[in-house]
DNA sequence: TCTGCGGCGTGAG
DNA sequence: ACTCACGCCGCAG
């Protein structure tokens, strides 16, 4: 079952409507709630996923404004270039140091 | 190979 | 109502 990654994304989806968050907020949030641990995806991928493959730019600020950091893996979301990107809870350490813990070996910094 | 710029969606000034 | 900035990406020079 998928909902083994997010014990009930429906769960999600109440509490997004309930902090008033728009469409493009709940497609992304969600979507990344949704991805398998021990796997990344790129904002663009993400974009695109949720029907926006030119707007990358408003995922990362979407992401950037989550509310539910601790339900949400916000840190699984890295750049096009392999690159992990920022990471407002913790920093980009920080999310490299989760990657690692799930498996994801990230690209040789550069 | 590296740098600079435009473009998407949302929040704040 | 308008402008600017941001956890980015792709392209042109």
């Amino acid at each position: 079952m998928a909902s083994s990654d997010c014990k009930g994304s429906d769960r999600i989806k109440r509490m997004l409507g309930k902090y008033g968050l728009t469409d493009f907020q709940k497609r992304v949030l969600l979507f990344v709630c949704t991805i398998p641990k021990g796997k990344t995806m790129s904002y663009k991928e993400v974009a695109v996923a949720i029907g926006h493959p030119n707007s990358y730019r408003a995922v990362g600020t979407a992401l950037k404004e989550n509310p539910l950091p601790i339900l949400i893996p916000c840190h699984r979301v890295i750049r096009a270039d392999g690159k992990l990107g920022e990471y407002s809870n913790g920093g980009t350490d920080a999310k490299r140091r989760i990657l690692k813990e799930e498996g994801y070996i990230g690209k040789p910094a550069a």
